[in-house]
DNA sequence: CTCATATATTTGAATATTCTAATATAACAA
DNA sequence: TTGTTATATTAGAATATTCAAATATATGAG
């Protein structure tokens, strides 16, 4: 139950379970950015990047390659998009069913 | 950034960052079950599994139904399976990405 | 070498999550 | 009613994660 795989799925989804690191997933979806255009794109500062940043490249969503002295980041495994666009229908059905779920209240005030 | 959609997501991913919660999504694969029958599946006592339960209940990963004294679970949105499937790809990849580095680095000792 | 820019790492406090143990509730049988 | 089985909830301690601030490192310019 508690074997070393079992610990590490749970490790892959708690490495998503962040919204800048989502965000930074999200912004690297049409190519590679710097650190910098990062930081513009999502408004995080440059610890608080670079903090995530790390977390995404100890699990390997994201690769980095230095150019002089800018380090741009990037998605190697495009999968990744899909996945998370299949996250996306799953979760936009659980919030329509909390939503139905407020209609149902709302009328009769119960 | 830090828009309610943004965190809702976080959440969703959050809600699969731990063991005991993906076990039960994967012993709840093949239909319902009981607490009971959970209990015997994963070896976690009583309380934890109802206190993970209760996190996927509330993020609509899971549903109940009482039927007399016991009480049983189910995935009613059989995507997630998918979903889960399409995640094991991923992380099947960077699991031997990591290897490969290992490898590279056993023979030459460095 | 010194300075500036880009990024990473460390440290500790703040916050959140998990676990354990105890208690609560619900349904039913006797 | 009392007891029993199945499950849920609560409370607090233990643990993990996040953030902010400070510091470190790497590269290149002058």
């Amino acid at each position: 139950m508690n074997s070393p795989l079992h610990v590490y799925k749970a490790e892959f989804f708690k490495t998503l379970g962040h919204s800048v690191r989502l965000a930074i997933l999200d912004a690297l979806r049409d190519g590679p950015l710097s650190v910098t255009e990062l930081q513009a794109v999502i408004q995080a500062d440059q610890s608080i990047l670079s903090q995530h940043l790390a977390k995404l490249r100890v699990m390997k969503f994201v690769s980095s390659r230095r150019e002089r002295t800018t380090i741009y980041y990037d998605v190697p495994d495009r999968e990744i998009y899909q996945f998370l666009d299949l996250a996306r229908n799953i979760y936009v059905r659980q919030l329509r069913q909390t939503e139905e779920m407020l209609k149902e209240l709302a009328p009769s005030e119960e």
